[in-house]
DNA sequence: CCCGACAGGTTGATCGATAAAGTGAACGTT
DNA sequence: AACGTTCACTTTATCGATCAACCTGTCGGG
């Protein structure tokens, strides 16, 4: 039962000792004598004190045993995404040989608070929106950050973005693919899916949704590089779900100028055309070809060329590197690779 | 960059003012004038500093504006089990409304610690793993706790168990199934799947693994008492994921005496007896019923019966009962209802 | 016989912030 | 003119625990 106003003091003075001795049964056992240390405990039970409060122990200690793993955008969305699913599997995985738990944050322009106010040791940056504003000065307070994008200062779990678009472009280029479409998550935009060329320096235009991602630019060029004299159209998909990756996919299907390929720049993006794909009578791979990033298991069910990338492996390091400053290397780059599978094939002869 | 050292009395003594006003600033701009509070801002911005500490403001206030999810078992597995994405699902749009967050909690025996000195102050058990002994004691603290199982005293958001046995059973008994095999999520007891009878009062035998389920023992009692003169057995699956329900599907299907039905107390396990049944070249719902429950999107995918549960919404009302202590109804029963798919199918002859 | 090490405590300061009560000036009221 | 109010802050007292530093016997070695 408890009442709240139980506290070490209680104890301490129930039992005739100090304060101090009663925190060390809990903290430093080696300081107390085995025999007064059960009694500390008898007595706590007796009370109903179930040990050292949070917030006393957090405040005088600095340390909370908690790792905050940070998502742009409704937390909700992470649930719906199987890419952060993956990867908090993970990173909780981690947690656990640390004796230490995840909070969960969401990275909100003017959330600033939130963030700020979380009593963490560390931060996981979970989705690739790189650098959030308040990161900075979490940082300067003594929290570790951890990100998953590639950086020169800070630490980071990632792959190579880049060399993964490459991957897809060679692929798509060496089965004679000319006119691709790419399908960029975007803001939170509506479903209306929004359309752009690339801009001279085979970036996304300034301003256009899906900039924030982070990744998205990275895979871009790589794509780009691989395919120079490819007709690369942008279209931005709304948020990241296999909803819009559908709405978008109809958009692109039903262009007069439909591409030989799409790739999308996720899965569950690349998913969703698979299907509006298939709802049209055409068959993936040969009518026209999806290619899309990070493997989820559904992309090896239905047969999706993407490329693969050790999710769950990446939130286990990205934990490490939060809560151990010990761990020795503190910018990890993981394998990638290609997996091509039946929703790639070379493109129809009409569209050439 | 923001020195650790930056505190409010920092700000305080940089602007001339009190330590309160600096803390005012903050969470009661009501408090002090429009031209002093944006100053406040202005100077933390400029020394780096990031808003109120959590653990000073934790201790002192006694709210956090955390709400823990407490699940039973390994964190990691919680991310594969869908179930327990969906709620997490709710139960995060829920906290945003809040403004509060969600930390991740481990059940584990024996760390009563984890728990104990978790800064929260709410807590929701997600598995339905029931009363962890840890959770009294956080209660007796001033912490709100929210069960997702029928009880007597605390609040709860839950279906009706029994009544989903009972749709099943009800279901199988007039397609003509005699011949039932139950499977339970087990302890983490390995792949071995173990076999046992009913008790005499319908229930699991004592020390049986799957008993600590809480969910276990309602739902087949009500299976049970619509199909009184069928022979059940019951088989304990190791641990709730797919691969073993193919393990437990594989175990009961290669039994001399194969049952007509197979029915999983988790969708997941389902799931597995359903590509069990597959490989075998058997199909589902003409050689052998395979039904599940909770009715995950995957199931509704592949056509596995399934008794429906609306997860993400009892993860949203789980958020608004722990967060909001004036929340009008304090225990909630679900609405659940059975949806027969291809699975399930009249038993065959050979086997009435 | 003195010294140092060690086990097993104690004391007092402190972590960063908020709650509650207080202060003084300006203003309106009857 | 006396009095109640409001505004805009300040003072003081904690919240619960941990830390650094300091006692107090005891025991073995030189």
């Amino acid at each position: 039962m408890g009442n709240p106003a139980v506290t070490m003091k209680t104890l301490a003075q129930q039992l005739g000792v100090s304060v101090t001795t009663v925190s060390n049964a809990y903290s430093k056992p080696d300081r107390l004598s085995e025999e007064l240390r059960e009694q500390v405990f008898a007595t706590a039970k007796e009370l109903g004190y179930c040990g050292p409060s949070a917030a006393g122990r957090a405040l005088r200690s600095g340390k909370t045993g908690i790792c905050g793993f940070l998502f742009g955008g409704p937390l909700s969305a992470a649930f719906s995404d199987p890419y952060s699913v993956l990867f908090l599997a993970g990173l909780s995985e981690a947690m656990e040989s640390y004796e230490s738990s995840v909070l969960l944050l969401r990275a909100d322009a003017g959330d600033d608070d939130l963030l700020g106010r979380a009593p963490v040791d560390a931060v996981v940056s979970g989705s690739p929106t790189a650098a959030h504003p308040g990161l900075q000065r979490l940082a300067g307070r003594g929290v570790r950050v951890v990100g998953t994008m590639q950086s020169d200062d800070a630490d980071w779990v990632a792959i190579d973005d880049r060399e993964a678009g490459r991957l897809v472009g060679l692929h798509l280029a060496r089965l004679g693919h000319r006119r691709v479409t790419l399908l960029v998550p975007g803001a939170e935009s509506g479903p209306e899916p929004r359309e752009t060329d690339l801009g001279p320096d085979g970036l996304l235009p300034p301003g256009f949704p899906g900039l924030g991602c982070g990744f998205a630019e990275a895979r871009i060029l790589g794509l780009r590089e691989t395919m120079p004299d490819a007709d690369v159209r942008v279209v931005s998909a709304g948020h990241n779900g296999k909803q819009s990756g559908r709405s978008a996919g109809a958009y692109v299907l039903d262009d007069q100028l439909r591409p030989s390929a799409i790739v999308a720049l996720s899965d569950v993006l690349a998913l969703g055309v698979w299907e509006a794909v298939q709802q049209r009578g055409l068959t993936p791979g040969r009518d026209v070809s999806i290619a899309g990033f990070d493997d989820l298991p559904d992309a090896g069910f239905v047969g999706l060329t993407s490329v693969h990338q050790p999710i769950t492996e990446k939130g286990r390091i990205a934990g490490h590197l939060a809560m151990d400053p010990s761990y020795p290397k503190r910018q990890v780059l993981l394998p990638i690779e290609l997996k091509v599978r039946a929703s790639t094939g070379p493109a129809p002869l009409t569209t050439r």
